[in-house]
DNA sequence: CCTCGATTGCGCAATTTTTCGCAAATGTAG
DNA sequence: CTACATTTGCGAAAAATTGCGCAATCGAGG
């Protein structure tokens, strides 16, 4: 019964929520695998395929339901309630983070944030208060939080995340670039924009045309 | 000769070399594709395979020589000039990212920003004054620059791109959340850490384990 | 100069992921 | 009620990716 869903397919899940989700509020309410796929750029093929993991939610010759697959895969991503973060290193990354409107509509909380620094402890940012890192563990304790973000320098990365895992976090987003130890039962993602341009710069590289149109 | 080389493979190439860099300053003279594996999580069969596709950079019995192969790999990636980078939207996030020490060292330069909103228009950040956005066609008329970065929201986000595309850009760093659009000579990468933290709250789901430990 | 433990590079097998192809539905139009 | 244009879901084929196994090679030590 437990059949192996790949990660893949659940990364690609997201990218088709919000893609539905836009269609919604242009009051649309049916969409093919077709067009949504021609919208993302997948074949309509993959769409189907990939939903088709979790249960069958089309009708023929007429397609899908937007709003009620969008409710499907809020469901089947958990995206139906509310995850507890923490952010840890307020710098400027964190204070983008802390302040970046597009967490909250979609269920992701700030509860705490803590920094190292005495210069950005106690300062209030949105109705957050920075607290001091050195008494996360303490602050942690009595709550539960699902997911902490990391955004402080690489060189604390490590021993940050060693906390939050101790503190009952089950999910690391990172910002630092390291490569994250972590025991199995925690999921981590990594947000590194110069990975991203390392990679793309390969196929720059080779590409011939190379003159401004003047 | 030119044999495919798959994208999953040159993501990786990058990840390897800031592992290399990584142990050069430690003053690591030779490292195994075990031991670097068990740093990074892959397995050694990946790693050798992965850089077979370009070359033979180890020694039988020792492992790779760490300078020879980070240097092997930043030729790989074009990682051995300088390329050059414009930002477009200069909120929260941009100025995020025009602070940020971490492009220049790895040889990416930021030489403009733009933004549409007048109380932005003329801050200067670093050395970089911010320039209006209507005025960005003529600004970048006679340069050439390599890869734009998107942070405007995700309304502005498809124009801006087009803007870029127009004015010769080949790659696009899109912190917006939608899915671009852009001619099949044009590389995207995205960022986007709503999608990062909604796939990871499928596993989080579904862990039964779910009480901090008292 | 021989032996031995270590480690690469790579052909090939195994596994994973994507794509194909089509029967079965669905709605529409006549 | 029938014909028809669509589009799904899914088994099966194809393609892509990963992992295995091992001959070849390296350097150290004697
Ligand atoms: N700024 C960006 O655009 C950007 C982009 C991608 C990745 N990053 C990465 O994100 C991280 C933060 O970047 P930034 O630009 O905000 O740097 P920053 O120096 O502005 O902020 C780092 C913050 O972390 C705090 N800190 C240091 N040690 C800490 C510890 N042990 N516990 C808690 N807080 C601690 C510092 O006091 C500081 O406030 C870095 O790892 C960076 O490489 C930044
Ligand atoms: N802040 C974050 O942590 C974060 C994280 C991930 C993604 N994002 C995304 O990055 C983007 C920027 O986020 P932000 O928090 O910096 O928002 P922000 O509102 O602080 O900044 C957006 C900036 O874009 C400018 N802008 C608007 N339209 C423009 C146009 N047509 N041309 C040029 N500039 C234009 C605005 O004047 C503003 O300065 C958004 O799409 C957001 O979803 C932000």
């Amino acid at each position: 019964m437990p059949i192996e869903i790949p990660d893949v397919v659940i990364d690609r899940l997201p990218v088709y929520a919000r893609a539905l989700a836009s269609l919604d509020r242009q009051g649309r309410d049916v969409v093919s695998s077709q067009e949504l796929g021609a919208q993302l750029g997948v074949t309509p093929a993959q769409i189907r395929k990939d939903l088709s993991y979790f249960g069958r939610f089309g009708k023929q010759g007429r397609g899908y339901n937007v709003k009620r697959l969008l409710e499907e895969l809020h469901q089947i991503l958990g995206l139906d309630r509310k995850w507890r973060m923490v952010v840890v290193g307020v710098g400027q990354l964190g204070h983008a983070v802390l302040s970046y409107g597009g967490f909250a509509p979609q269920g992701f909380d700030i509860v705490e944030a803590f920094d190292a620094d005495a210069s950005v402890i106690g300062k209030q940012i949105g109705d957050l208060v920075v607290k001091p890192v050195a008494a996360m563990r303490e602050a942690l304790a009595g709550q539960h939080i699902d997911i902490g973000i990391v955004a402080t320098p690489a060189a604390a990365a490590q021993q940050v995340i060693d906390a939050l895992v101790e503190s009952g976090v089950r999910a690391i987003l990172n910002y630092a670039p390291i490569a994250a130890h972590v025991p199995r039962h925690v999921r981590v993602k990594d947000i590194d924009p110069v990975l991203s341009l390392q990679s793309m710069t390969f196929y720059l590289k080779s590409d011939l045309a190379h003159s401004p149109p003047k």
